[in-house]
DNA sequence: CATCTCCATATTTGGACGTA
DNA sequence: TACGTCCAAATATGGAGATG
């Protein structure tokens, strides 16, 4: 497969095989529990750079650990529950997100509980910033439409139930997406749930201001598909300029969500409460299915 | 070919994975220009440590650009003909050897034949000390033999030809191995040729008391393969301990080549001389069928 | 120049076993 | 636990041509 095509087209040649670098450096992260981090520089002449891939830590986590002393820090193990990356490159290759996990579902613990609730309407957000982002980047929506399809049918093939959201929503309203996590210091359980249904409700109005569909069934391709990078960014502290195109894109969030966790640990825990309510299965359910678009 | 082999036989999925993103990232390095590093920690528990492959440049090299400013400091284009790895990596690929450039072997410059000539006995010398730790390392050689013919096979199915040694030999003797570069200060051209016919000759005879192989026909399967990696390695500076067997060897000889350029730098140019004669070509040969095995 | 699309073909990987 | 081996299924990649 090799020697042939020598430099003529060694630009396409490192597209392609970008992608395919990236692919394998992710899937060899989430399989298995190994940190990788991937430093290069664009064969090209000028623009210098280094876009960089991750799995699950970040680079600059890598690279200092690999500088310091080989002690790429624990696994944060369940802390990076709001890294979008992540889970999109956990459904890219068909792993289980964590929301999905049985003893979370099952889970009585209010502290656990509400930390999750705020994992996924964290989530949330950032998808549906993601989404405004590229609505704005690309208004033809020409063949994504199609790529779209064709990847959902791939990915989910027999899925074909028609997930409605809740249709009971609250009149509280949550201003989640300021960036002043006081507003959770001192949520209780109970206000936890209706946090939930907040969030659903304030997720389908956005929607539907988005793109107007009609009940936004999730069965039904969405008009803008996030056919986002999922772990490869650019890190906005190294001056980097490079940019492949959608594999450059930094989420940077692990601040935000860092402080909302401390947040949430604030809540107070109530042993004898009772373990997710039918809503936010229906929650996790959604969130769910609207990755696997 | 993702999603069900969770994490049971991790271990086993993280060694093919391995070698296959090791193979992703040195194919590309070598193909384009382009500069990768790789930082990694082993899946598994205990053992921390990152082991690490790069392709053209060495990893720190790379790693420091990063952090420093994205500049990865210009190719060195030249100096790493000598990097052992790198031509076995080249190898792999297919990819023709530096001293197979044709522009080389017509060249009339007497500093860049030296050079040449000069890195090609670097290479030598480390292909055997690398045999003779192999040879040191795992005496039975059992399926090792099979492998190589096969991978023989596959890499130059048609060249058959018996490339037999330059059978005049100097007697002039260089002690090349020593770490003194000194020796090398004032050589000329025309002796350069004569060190060139040594390290012929050296090599011959130290092939012979390695193993007892009678001429040492370059067709037939060597006895101790060189199936080492191409250009992972583990950096010593940083307290690695990681091991993946073959994947952990440092060549480290980046000074000694340095070293060695520069004292034939100082090699005086009469711009008249002859190109390598006929007796470097076949050397030339020898090592590209070498490295062919 | 960087990407994308399509398709045929070369590689890679998983699963099941065997070994050090 | 880390690898080596075999085979079939899953992917990745090159070539050619088009686009921004």
């Amino acid at each position: 497969m090799e020697r042939i095509t020598k430099r003529e087209s060694a630009a396409t040649t490192f597209t392609k095989r970008s992608y395919g670098l990236h692919s394998k450096v992710s899937q060899l992260c989430l399989l298995t529990d190994a940190q990788i981090a991937v430093l290069a520089t664009p064969p090209s002449s000028h623009s210098n750079v280094s876009f960089f891939s991750f799995g699950h830590s970040s680079v600059d986590s890598i690279v200092t650990a690999f500088l310091t002393g080989e002690r790429p820090a624990v696994r944060e193990e369940i802390d990076d529950h709001e890294a979008f990356g992540i889970c999109l490159a956990r459904k890219e290759l068909g792993l289980p997100q964590w929301w999905e996990d049985d003893a979370l579902l099952k889970s009585k613990s209010p502290q656990e509980l509400s930390h999750a609730i705020n994992s996924m309407s964290s989530l949330l957000t950032k998808i549906n910033e993601l989404r405004a982002e590229d609505a704005e980047a690309e208004p033809p929506l020409k063949k994504q439409k199609k790529k779209n399809e064709e990847t959902m049918k791939k990915t989910e093939p027999t899925v074909e139930q028609t997930l409605l959201l809740p249709s009971d929503s609250s009149d509280k309203t949550l201003d989640y997406n300021n960036n002043n996590n006081d507003s959770l210091e001192e949520i209780d359980f109970d206000q936890l749930i209706d946090l939930d249904l907040d969030l659903d409700f304030d997720f389908e109005s956005m929607n539907s201001s988005d793109n107007n569909d009609e009940t936004m069934k999730m069965t039904e391709p969405l008009d803008q598909p996030l056919l986002l990078p999922y772990d490869i960014c650019a890190s906005p502290d190294n001056n980097n300029t490079y940019s492949t195109g959608e594999m450059s894109l930094d989420y940077g969030i692990d601040k935000q969500l860092q402080e909302t966790t401390i947040a949430m640990s604030s809540v107070a825990c109530d042993d004898g409460v009772s373990a997710l309510n039918e809503d936010d299965i229906n929650f996790s359910d959604y969130l769910t299915q609207f990755l696997q678009s």
